[in-house]
DNA sequence: GCCCGTGACTCAGAAATATTCCA
DNA sequence: GTGGAATATTTCTGAGTCACGGG
């Protein structure tokens, strides 16, 4: 690398250090305070009291970010055989690594190699981003093996494992200290197919299942709640309104070094909005710092509640946009209290409970309004299941940013949508002459045929350019993977020979290999 | 008893990689 | 049939949730 114009030695440690910031030279990032101020630390740290290096302002890094880029390139340019052997070599060694003997069945695992150093690259505005996550050794790493089974080799001679346990009570089968979050722990798990995983699935779509029989009590109790005089009760029958209609999540407390996100019990003045005469406006940063933006229609009596919450405090002290709009309790307190409703009750299961309801429903309102439904094209069915799983995005509101192609790629399918039209304009011409024409020219009944294909194909062209811009910033995975209910799926499919593959690749048809076998009548 | 930190698990989008599609 | 762009899948690891145990 370059200091102030002039190329700079480095060590080993040093060189690594300034590889991890030199690639991330076209992130965002480049463009954040914290992000260099925090790295510039660490910098400093590993450079030494003495170095040449005494700032980053003068560093340039395009040295070791173009070497960086040629590696890549070079990589990228082997032959497709080339390539391949070198698959082959990774997959062999990295075999035995993949699957864990436990209580005699064969498992999968799940992530079984350690976080390589790296900067840390927290979401949003997170204070540590930027921060050297250390290399992780077997001294640092505690494993959990069968109390018979023989210590696992490492590569590291000299070094021992930091602890070697026999603990069957949980289900990690190595841990570490995160070093960026030293509280924090990284865990190696069994994969998504493995017993363990996929019985606290069904256990909890099970638990979810039996908010339905508890649903109609909760909602009286939280109206009921909505007039009392209890400040606490009053708040606790808003929140619950919340999660019940929103699928809100918890929302705990979070320190100063994470970023400053918030749930349902964080939710903060300035982030509700009260809008006569009964729309709530939220408006704020959820999980991984991604923005909920959201208008909502909301009883009468929610509406007061709100606007007095966000007013004054339960002991009658003028609230600022910072204060706590629930500050009556926080999400323990919230769990403890939905624990004496139904048991097994926690907020989260609303989510759950949420989507799979929302899932359910709409499909089977798609059947219901349709003779024959499961007489249509798979296609449609296919793209009717994507509407509903659409629904359910939204309502847990997972985003995705925008791909990175997509303003380019429409920009085609506009060009080709625009093709089309021209193209049916003028068959419609040729049509309307042949017909003039009576018998002398083309048959009209050919070119009528021709149109009425092209002007299906174009419906079905629009379709699809619809989709895609609707869905550009709207992520149908994770409610998948994580919130419907995959015999909700799997049903359906069933009841409308929807092959299951048109739905569920091939991961999720394993992790769900637990629910394959339900009946097609089967409701969430 | 309660509260607060800790531990262990699920859930999250981005990035990397593999596969498919289309000119 | 081919190559590269578009799209789908997999990997990665950060960011939540929530129960529990010990002081």
């Amino acid at each position: 690398m370059l200091y102030d114009g002039r190329p700079v030695e480095l060590t080993a440690e040093q060189e690594e250090v300034a590889s991890m910031f030199a690639i991330m030279k076209e992130t965002d990032y480049m463009k954040k305070p914290t992000f260099l101020k925090n790295f510039w630390e660490g910098f400093k740290e590993v450079l030494g009291r003495s170095h040449v290096i005494k700032g980053l302002d003068k560093c340039d890094f395009s040295p070791i970010y173009d070497h960086l880029m040629a590696e890549r390139d070079k990589k990228k340019a082997l032959t497709k055989e080339e390539k391949a052997a070198i698959k082959v070599q990774k997959d062999a060694a990295e075999a035995k690594y993949k699957h864990a003997l436990v209580d005699g069945r064969q498992e999968q695992v799940g992530n079984f190699r350690v976080e390589p150093p790296s900067l840390f690259r927290g979401r949003g505005e997170h204070p540590k981003m930027g921060k050297i996550k250390q290399r992780v050794y077997p001294r640092d790493i505690t494993i959990n093996i069968g109390r018979d089974a023989p210590i696992p080799e490492h590569p590291y001679p000299g070094q021992r494992w930091k602890e070697v346990r026999h603990d069957n009570t949980v289900t990690w089968l190595a841990y570490w200290r995160d070093t960026v979050n030293p509280k924090e722990y990284k865990y190696v798990w069994l994969g998504a197919t493995s017993s363990f995983k996929a019985e606290s699935d069904l256990l909890k779509y099970e638990k979810a299942r039996k908010l339905k029989d508890y649903i109609d009590d909760i909602r009286k109790n939280y109206k009921r709640d909505w007039g009392s005089s209890d400040v606490r009760r009053k708040q606790m029958g808003v929140a619950v309104y919340f999660l019940d209609k929103l699928a809100l999540r918890a929302g705990h407390e979070k320190d100063d070094d994470e970023a400053d996100t918030v749930g349902c019990c964080t939710l903060k003045v300035e982030n509700v909005e009260c809008v006569p005469p009964n729309h709530i406006k939220f408006d704020f940063l959820g999980k991984d710092s991604i923005r909920y933006e959201n208008t909502v229609d909301v009883e009468v009596p929610v509406y007061k509640a709100v606007e007095a919450f966000t007013k004054v405090d339960a002991r009658g002290k003028r609230k600022g946009l910072r204060d706590m709009v629930f500050d009556t309790f926080d999400a323990t307190d919230l769990n403890k209290e939905l624990k004496a409703l139904m048991d097994g009750l926690s907020v989260k299961v609303f989510r759950t409970y949420n989507a799979s309801i929302t899932l359910d429903r709409l499909l089977a309102e798609m059947e219901e309004a349709e003779d024959a439904y499961a007489g249509k094209t798979v296609d449609a069915k296919k793209a009717d299941y994507d509407r509903a799983n659409k629904e359910v995005a939204i309502l847990c509101n997972h985003q995705r940013a925008v791909p990175k192609t997509h303003e380019t790629s429409m920009a085609k399918v506009t060009e080709k949508l625009n093709a089309m039209r021209e193209e049916i304009k003028a068959l419609e011409e040729e049509h309307e002459a042949a017909l003039r024409a009576k018998g002398k020219g083309k048959n009209p009944d050919a070119i009528a045929s021709k149109l009425s294909k092209k002007m299906t194909a174009l419906e079905r062209a629009e379709l699809q350019a619809a989709v895609k811009e609707d869905l550009k910033t709207v992520a149908l995975g994770t409610s998948k993977i994580n919130y419907m209910d995959p015999r909700i799926t799997i049903a359906w499919c069933k009841r409308n020979e929807v092959p299951i593959e048109k739905v569920f690749n091939k991961s999720l048809l394993n992790k769900f290999h637990w629910a394959m076998d339900v009946e097609s009548g089967f409701r969430f």
